[in-house]
DNA sequence: GCATTATTTCCATATCCATTGAAATATGAA
DNA sequence: TTCATATTTCAATGGATATGGAAATAATGC
């Protein structure tokens, strides 16, 4: 992932709706759930959500298909994944031991050395 | 950490500016390294530098101390990895195989089972 | 075709953000 | 004390962001 990217998805998760919307679309699994349910579930009106679930897709944090009048949103786990891999690398390189999450503290992980700035 | 403090990590690092320097700190170490040193490699305008310190600050991601006529900045590992168990908990539940890092794909993790929203 | 449901688009708006220039503060050296 | 260095504070500004209301589009059923 460029830094590039990274910036854009963490801006998309970096606000309180859209956090809740990605960790609902998550909770839902692969299969997604319609726009309606997750504006039903968050209470958020159905234009404000169009505009959070367009800056979650250009983040590619999420995608989109139509089932019927319905549209299923979905979060990409593959994005997901990359932005914590990033944050990882670039955001406690050199230093694991203190920064990787508890189950993997112990772990070396010799990628870890390289750098990165764009 | 709470989902308030998550956003506010996310809005902090969610800058092209922000995250240069907060990868650089991260370089630098536990000693971080002086305001005008920074400014100096990111090509940043104090004021500016300052701006962005504060919002880094604030988001419990630096800490500043005196040495003389330097601010000296460093990076918060204890956040960071906050950060990361707080995004690897709630943004991946329930699918640790699709979305933790590579290094801890296999490792099966108890508490990336529960739950929070605030 | 007409009505209904689901979602998006468009427009307006108030607020927040990042940057700049100029002035202020703090420290250390002569 | 005076000067230079390092950084912050303040005020102004253009641009981006989040939300709300009203209208438009898309798909389905009658």
């Amino acid at each position: 992932m460029k830094k590039r990217d990274a910036v854009a998805a963490l801006a998309a998760l970096a606000q309180d709706n859209r956090l809740d919307v990605f960790r609902l679309l998550v909770e839902a699994g692969p299969e997604g759930l319609p726009a309606g349910s997750v504006a039903g579930t968050l209470k958020l009106a159905p234009n404000t959500l169009t505009f959070h679930f367009d800056r979650l897709r250009d983040a590619g944090l999420v995608t989109v298909r139509r089932d019927g009048r319905s549209m299923i949103y979905a979060a990409r786990f593959d994005t997901m994944n990359a932005l914590l891999g990033y944050l990882t690398e670039n955001c406690c390189e050199g230093r694991v031991e203190q920064c990787a999450t508890p189950e993997c503290a112990s772990v070396d992980i010799p990628s870890l050395r390289k750098k990165e700035r764009v």
